[in-house]
DNA sequence: TCTATGTATGTAATATAATAACATGTCAAG
DNA sequence: CTTGACATGTTATTATATTACATACATAGA
């Protein structure tokens, strides 16, 4: 897929939904204006082909919750989660959104939002990844970042000291662009 | 949690309290046997003078809490911090616990965990930092490391896509080195 | 086909974490 | 002494998450 600049991401993806833009799977997009359905559909295609390929199931619940967040296109809390599923048709207790969350975020299509005992789609899954977060306080739009950078400094100086890290938990409290700007001239 | 305690009684032959030991201060001493005492005292000293050249009033209740984050040299919930005070006479709901530990996470002197929910007691206050954690998934054990050089890649890769970073959580879950060795050989 | 088995879902009950709202106490400045 | 700021105590409620058990559904042998 050729890249295209921020310009023309931002512009593109807003008109032309056809374009191959990125959507969110582009870290330097993420926060621009684009066509969300295009991103949505794209990573539950790429969902389900994984999971045919990973022997586990997709099921309607799974499907809906991941379909739910993508949709949404920020982090949702588990209750928030399960009311939709309720309204739905689906259970409404508690345990109904937590499996199919836990499900979603052990096979990699969702990630746990710590900070903000929240739960956002993953915007590129199968892409082995222990992403960093970007939350904007503000507005409260999440974008994944590529760790690769972070994640090798925390390595090295954990490795220091004989500590062998296996997960990580790399969220960033801040302003996104569009906040950035607004918050400077009010 | 055990092995803290077994590290205190180990330290005393190991090291001399007197010494100049930096103990939990020292990245490189944090998960190392030696006399946590020396620390927390040396930390509650420092933390008093901070209180009174800052403004602030380090009150009986919040005082306990600090000690009690010291003592225990590890992470607790904020329910686990309210059972030991009110055992003492303080209060026994859930703000007497909160209030303090948020005066003192304010202040530096404690650090939250957001991967626990759980608060412990910072190791070098006044020293301005966001630390990264280490957390050990078998013994609970939870240490500070420097955060300078994952923070830079942090901010570095948030300013390319226009983020402003203004706060950032850190943490690693692993297996800290007395783990790592008896897990290798169990 | 029919059952056995594993897996997924539904539900009730409970545990754990955090906050809101308001009353009371404490202490120093005026 | 009064006042105002701050700290603490208490009640109640909300928010987040898990345990335990029952039911439904798939699908692989017999
Ligand atoms: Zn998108
Ligand atoms: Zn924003
Ligand atoms: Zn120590
Ligand atoms: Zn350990």
């Amino acid at each position: 897929m050729a890249r295209m600049s921020d310009a023309d991401s931002a512009s593109a993806s807003v008109s032309d939904p056809e374009s191959d833009c990125r959507g969110c799977a582009d870290p330097a997009a993420a926060f621009a204006a684009h066509d969300h359905r295009h991103c949505a559909g794209d990573v539950l295609a790429r969902a389900e082909a994984l999971v045919a390929a990973g022997g586990v199931r997709l099921t309607p619940v799974r499907r809906r919750v991941l379909e739910i967040l993508l949709e949404e296109h920020r982090a949702l809390g588990a209750y928030d989660v399960l009311k939709r599923l309720a309204a739905e048709g689906f259970g409404n207790q508690p345990p109904v959104a937590y499996r199919a969350l836990d499900f979603l975020a052990e096979n990699g299509f969702v990630h746990r939002i710590r900070r903000l005992n929240a739960f956002a789609a993953c915007m590129h899954p199968g892409e082995d990844h222990a992403p960093v977060f970007l939350i904007c306080r503000n507005c409260n739009a999440v974008a994944e970042m590529p760790a690769a950078p972070v994640r090798a400094a925390l390595g090295a100086a954990a490795a220091d000291l004989g500590f062998a890290v296996e997960r990580t938990t790399v969220e960033a409290m801040g302003l996104c662009p569009a906040c950035c700007k607004s918050e400077a001239a009010p």
